[in-house]
DNA sequence: TCATAAATTGTAAATAATCTACAATTGCAA
DNA sequence: TTGCAATTGTAGATTATTTACAATTTATGA
């Protein structure tokens, strides 16, 4: 197969990543977070999660999950929970901008 | 932002979709596809999902909704189920190879 | 050490989402 | 119009998630 073949079959990725919605348990499953501790830092407002109505499941995006990830990880690090939300602020922008300009690459 | 520093950013991408599990009705939310037609479809064994026991809801990973938005395309194109899920094998099994190649790049 | 706040965890009762199974409907080709 | 492929509908049971209130654990400064 060829590097442009290997390319095509990934391409596609970044606009899967656009579309990705992913339920609280499933999260749960990808970043090992628990459930319960997802729901805390949606109270605290240091995450976010894309659910209109409130009684519905939460939903989460590509976006919500990274910006969890990074927050375990500085947590673990000895972080505080709002020192690790204040330092993830920052990297989730160059993320997100990172992201845009894939997104304009390929539209 | 230095070339280096995007690619930190998601060179994170392959082991995320490597982790990734989705429920069927974010599944049907990212694919168009409704959960009626993915439940017809896993029945008539034209896809898998990763759920162990009965009656627990179904478990998909990227390779899984992968595959359904190659069926779909190919349905949309005049294919029959069956003659779509045929020629869809044969894609899948390239995009595995593409995938564990990454992974042992990464790895 | 003790008080206080931060962070996490537990759980009951209600609701949302999904499950299976049986059946009906639609579309198309012989 | 018959037959098969493909899809869709839905009832009743089950699983997963929700909110809300409370308890527990952990870190920190006086």
């Amino acid at each position: 197969m060829s590097k442009n073949e290997e390319n095509k079959d990934l391409s596609f990725d970044f606009d899967f990543l656009d579309k990705l919605v992913v339920g609280i348990g499933e999260v749960s499953q990808i970043t090992s977070i628990p459930t319960r501790q997802i729901r805390y830092w949606e109270d605290k407002n240091i995450i976010t999660s894309l659910t209109e109505e409130e009684g519905k499941n939460r939903r989460y995006n590509y976006e919500n999950i990274k910006k969890m990830l990074l927050i375990k990880e500085l947590i673990d690090e000895g972080y505080t929970l709002d020192a690790a939300a204040e330092k993830v602020k920052k990297r989730m922008e160059m993320i997100a901008d990172t992201l845009n300009k894939l997104q304009n690459k390929l539209g």
